[in-house]
RNA sequence: GUCCCCUUCGUCUAGUGGUUAGGACACCUGGUUUUCAUCCAGGCAACAGGAGUUCGACUCUCCUAGGGGACGCCA
């Protein structure tokens, strides 16, 4: 009980949830489950201008999606906020933290003139030894100490230390009276007993100065990992001109979610050669593997790899059923059934299956010009309508009887199946690129296969 | 500018001093197939560069270059 292992994931609620903070999370969720711990969910809605309730939603929705379910109940960092205040009222008392009256102005000016002496932006501790009293418009500042290092052990990056020289005195509570991030962070970790924070990179140069925070207040810090970034294909970081970077956006596609949650998982973890992994596995195994500590590039085409590995694991009922509540053509009937089942090796994103059946639950409109020039001539004209009368005239009507005519209007005259095969792909589907050609003509039926052919015969005299 | 992190095929990665540097995606070739797709077989392709340490470096150290990140009264 005592060393049971919790990590948390903290957005902050002012957009969807996004890839890079969905596989963060992954990985702290994963790594709590598979050493039998707890992950919690802190919405991070401390900064009241761009926090919206819609958007937490919107993120809880992204994970019950991906089947990933916090432990506890959701907090809130907004409602700690008094806990917070008091940790700061502390850090004064014991002299850890003080007042501090620079204004906005005066600390803009400062970091420009140390910009431009090429130093790094700090405060210059104007206030540190003032001891001044609480004032209208002083914020609190968190006394930094000014010797030694910070050392810490990174779950993924080894030891890191840095000097304390690099660290200035941040501010911990602002002139109007709210915590600020550091501050809440670290009061909140402890709060909830957070043993492993598992977050983005991004956050390294932080956590020194919260474990001094978490030192000033007779805490002892969490062990930490540090995930790298998530780069779009150009390399750099990614970010909305990269095109869909929503988990939402990839629901929308038709991705699955388990085939997300492996491709992403996969993009920075690592056990052996291994690719597909269910989510048993994942719970099971993620603790054996080995993240990786170089950032890595998001690739659509190996997303949509796993889809399709995933989407051939799905039986046939299962799918037209997803398929059919989805806005799709699909409905739960035979007809549906044998044209999913006839398609399904065609597609790897849920929405293929309505470009790849398209012919089959609606009248051919346009043909493919490039399938037209290549296919359609007088001959192929010609050998469409004797094989129409034959059609027509067919008793039975299955896969076979449509092959077995096809072959005797092609030995009469002594020809290849393309000869009839491709004009006759083309009038039935309006390309040249189908299944099984007497299979399409069996699913879609006599009757239609009849229409389309003397409809694409006038199209085309 | 300062500090931090990173660097194996185009991409995701395995590799922890001695390997023909392995797998996957993509790509290419061949086979199966009435087209495409699927499937099967094969192929192309990498240790950023330079110094060390060592009998021996992809593996350890340092430097350089390149990439990413952080430097807010945002989180």
């Amino acid at each position: 009980m005592e060393n049971k292992v919790i990590t948390r994931f903290a957005p902050s609620p002012t957009g969807r949830l996004h890839i890079g903070g969905a596989r963060t999370a992954l990985f702290a969720w994963l790594f709590a489950k598979s050493h039998q711990g707890k992950c919690l969910l802190r919405i991070e809605d401390t900064d009241l201008e761009r926090s919206k309730s819609e958007h937490t939603k919107a993120i809880i929705d992204s994970f019950s999606w991906m089947n990933i379910q916090f432990d506890d109940e959701v907090i809130y960092q907004s409602k700690n906020k008094e806990k917070h205040l008091s940790a700061a009222k502390n850090l004064v008392k014991s002299n850890a933290a003080y007042f501090c009256s620079c204004t906005s102005e005066r600390l803009k000016n400062l970091r420009e003139e140390q910009q431009k002496n090429g130093l790094k932006p700090k405060y210059d501790g104007k206030c540190r030894e003032l001891d001044l009293k609480e004032g209208s418009d002083t914020v609190i500042r968190f006394r930094n100490p000014q010797e030694g290092s910070v050392p810490f052990t990174d779950l993924v990056k080894g030891v890191i230390e840095i000097s304390n020289h690099e660290l200035d005195d941040l501010i911990i509570v602002r002139s109007n009276g709210t915590p600020t991030y550091n501050l809440s962070v670290v009061v909140d970790d402890i709060d909830m007993d957070i043993t492993h924070v598992i977050r983005g990179d991004d956050h390294i140069n932080n956590t020194p100065r919260q474990i001094n925070i978490f030192k000033a207040l007779g805490a002892k810090e969490p062990i930490y990992g540090h995930v790298p970034m998530i780069l779009g294909e150009d390399g750099k970081r990614l970010s909305k001109r990269h095109g869909a970077v929503g988990v939402f956006e990839y629901e929308q596609l038709g991705v699955l979610p388990d085939a997300l949650k492996n491709y992403l998982v996969r993009l920075g973890w690592s056990l052996g050669d291994q690719e597909i992994f269910n989510h048993e596995e994942l719970v099971n195994k993620f603790k054996e593997g080995n993240i990786n500590n170089s950032p890595s590039t998001f690739s659509f085409e190996k997303l949509s790899w796993f889809n399709k590995e995933y989407l051939s694991q799905i039986d046939s009922e299962n799918l037209l059923s997803t398929l059919s509540s989805m806005e799709t053509e699909f409905s739960q009937d035979d007809y549906s059934l044998e044209v999913l089942n006839l398609i399904r090796q065609r597609c790897s994103l849920m929405s293929d299956f309505s470009s790849e059946s398209e012919y089959f639950f609606r009248e051919v409109e346009d043909y493919d010009p490039k399938a037209v020039k290549k296919c359609i001539n007088q001959q192929a004209i010609e050998l469409l309508s004797e094989v129409l009368s034959e059609f027509e005239s067919s008793k039975s009507w299955k896969a076979s009887d449509v092959q077995e005519i096809i072959e005797k209007v092609l030995s009469k005259h002594e020809l290849g199946f393309g000869k009839i095969g491709l004009p006759l792909r083309v009038a039935l589907t309006g390309s040249i690129n189908s299944p099984s050609i007497d299979r399409t003509a069996e699913v879609l039926g006599q009757k239609v296969v009849v229409e389309r052919i003397q409809k694409a015969i006038k199209e085309f005299s």
